[in-house]
DNA sequence: CTACGTCATGGTAGCGCTACCAGTTGTCGC
DNA sequence: GCGACAACTGGTAGCGCTACCATGACGTAG
């Protein structure tokens, strides 16, 4: 029988009409496209013409649906407009733009719910590897990702239990040292201001609390926190409650920089000298914190290294080389700034 | 531990399993589950708990290869970092989530040539829409947009020549603007202080001298600009350029908040007080602008907004209603704030 | 000379789904 | 009672690609 001309698909060309063009079989061009070392110089040189004179690009569908694995990487993050998240995804984005590899980027809103949602969805797509934020998944999303089939790397935070892999940081060692500083600075009613407060927050606190019983100066009023999204508006606000609670206040720990500079610029609003009157924090260390006057006190985390390390992590595993250290600790850097300076 | 799905019956339930289930054919399994109305409520039901029974989801690798249409929205923008996009891309995931189609995300890296092979990979995935930001696509890139088949809506500006639609608004007015403030509000030696000068910059930046030079006030030398991708830190840098070059500046307009920022705290630094010896004008409206001290005038733009409507224009079109309206100004207000207010 | 591996290539049979069309039933008008 | 028509349902044939063999041409060991 004639073959009609596709009714579905556009104008096109297949891997059928390079076979045709070349004088091969389909299943040649399809490994000279994998696995160019396994073709012979000659056909592959009349292959890679033909592909070229058609424009032939491979159809992603076909190839996910036949091999029964998709050449995307599925990533899960809490927020978009974060920037510490931005800077991980830019590191993935980075790290993968070179390869085959697409990307299918979530959006989980800090939410556990959420996040079991696009896993559902992202599990048929059969992705060639997952990257997730965080180490608290669900027991149905920790469910999910062990049976995902695939490398799974949970980011931003290291802890005991890897589903499979990790690449992250101590957020409690990262609180703990900046309250240190704060302690050995001179400050003693040092105060936690923290919005969100996600996981990683909370064991920031924990951080905090940890160095502070440990100076005998933790005094539970000193801690301010809200679940509100983060903002510097709200890093103002907050600061203002913790100074109407504890008028005494000389320095505070601020869950992140947005929040630390709301401080800041309260700070300069009501005439408190920074950092004289009042230590200042922040953690992350955007690169705004360096500029600010007077300049402020971080904990510098590597959120582009953490989007690196991930990628080549779910690389090697891909290869089949899982790599012998499966979590991998990035640390961070405490940042000694003019905010703390006194 | 994960362990590798084996190709053939693979694991997962297929739309056959559960028409077997049901007792029905394949194909009515499948119009159930995407036009519901086409089949009788009793075997809805019947497939309905079959469904759930088997926890059956359809692979969308299978359903876009059959049906030569991906349930995928391709988004391009040149940078994920920059909080403007990132705000964009927020309202296009927040929209889309609850529907059916996934999103794959593109970073062009502010590169016409990274677009141009970003749109080669999009286009054999057949995805349902793109939106890409920017007006300023090579001519490869146009061409590739107007036969991707697709919806195709261009955000963030507004133009004569949409290749489908577009969602922004003038970067021209929202610069004009800008500067005829600082001119109202008594400032003479305006300088344009600019950073990574891509395309919307570059016609800020027109706004800004047309404006200027209505009221006779243009000067070359007022206009500091540098290729180099913006910060918070660059600000600073280029303020102290642009002081030097000319020391009676008494009022800047950065082409973006960042900018600003690094602006006012060189100021605080170098006790310029602000606004009486110069005024500061952003770009954008960040949440931080009205927190900071003194707080800064800046031009509100809509991102978000952009990104909601952008989808619900594609979704429109793919339904089939192209609306009337092609091209929709979002526009742009001007926050008058502590920073230009002598 | 046979047995057996290795290499390069191709044919066949799906992957899981949907477009297309055909068949079956029930309803209606005349 | 009959044809026309709508409403529902299913069978068949792919979508474009790759996994899994099969094939034939060599070389090499015994």
């Amino acid at each position: 029988m004639i073959k009609p001309r596709s009714r579905r698909g556009g104008g096109r060309p297949t891997i059928a009409d390079v076979a045709r063009k070349a004088g091969v079989g389909a299943i040649t061009v399809s490994r000279a496209l994998r696995e160019p070392g396994r073709v012979s110089e000659d056909l592959r040189r009349q292959i890679e013409s033909a592909v070229n004179e058609l424009g032939y690009v491979p159809d992603p569908n076909a190839r996910a649906l036949a091999s029964a694995r998709a050449e995307v990487f599925g990533v899960l993050v809490p927020s978009l407009t974060n920037n510490v998240f931005a800077e991980v995804v830019r590191g993935i984005y980075d790290s993968l733009s070179d390869g085959p590899f697409r990307i299918q980027l979530g959006n989980t809103h800090y939410s556990g719910l959420e996040e079991e949602r696009l896993l559902q969805v992202f599990g048929p797509q059969r992705p060639a590897a997952l990257i997730v934020a965080g180490i608290d998944q669900t027991p149905a999303s920790r469910k999910l990702l062990e049976t995902a089939g695939c490398p799974v790397v949970q980011v931003m935070e290291t802890g005991p239990d890897p589903v499979d892999m990790m690449v992250g940081f101590s957020h409690f060692e990262g609180g703990k040292a900046a309250a240190e500083h704060l302690i050995e600075a001179g400050y003693r009613r040092i105060g936690f201001i923290g919005a969100r407060m996600d996981p990683r927050s909370q064991r920031r606190l924990a951080g905090y609390r940890a160095a502070m019983e440990a100076a005998g100066l933790f005094d539970a009023r000193l801690t301010t926190t809200t679940p509100v999204p983060s903002s510097v508006t709200l890093g103002r606000e907050l600061f203002r409650d913790a100074l109407a609670k504890v008028p005494s206040l000389d320095g505070v720990f601020c869950n992140n920089d947005d929040i630390a500079l709301g401080v800041l610029f309260e700070c300069h609003r009501a005439s408190i000298a920074v950092p004289k009157t009042v230590g200042i924090v922040g953690f992350n260390d955007l690169d705004m914190m360096e500029v600010a006057f007077p300049s402020v006190t971080s904990v510098r985390t590597y959120r582009y290294e953490i989007g690196r390390r991930a990628v080549a992590m779910a690389l090697a595993a891909i290869e089949g080389s899982r790599p012998e250290q499966r979590v991998v600790d990035l640390g961070f850097e405490l940042k000694r700034r003019e905010s703390t300076a006194r």
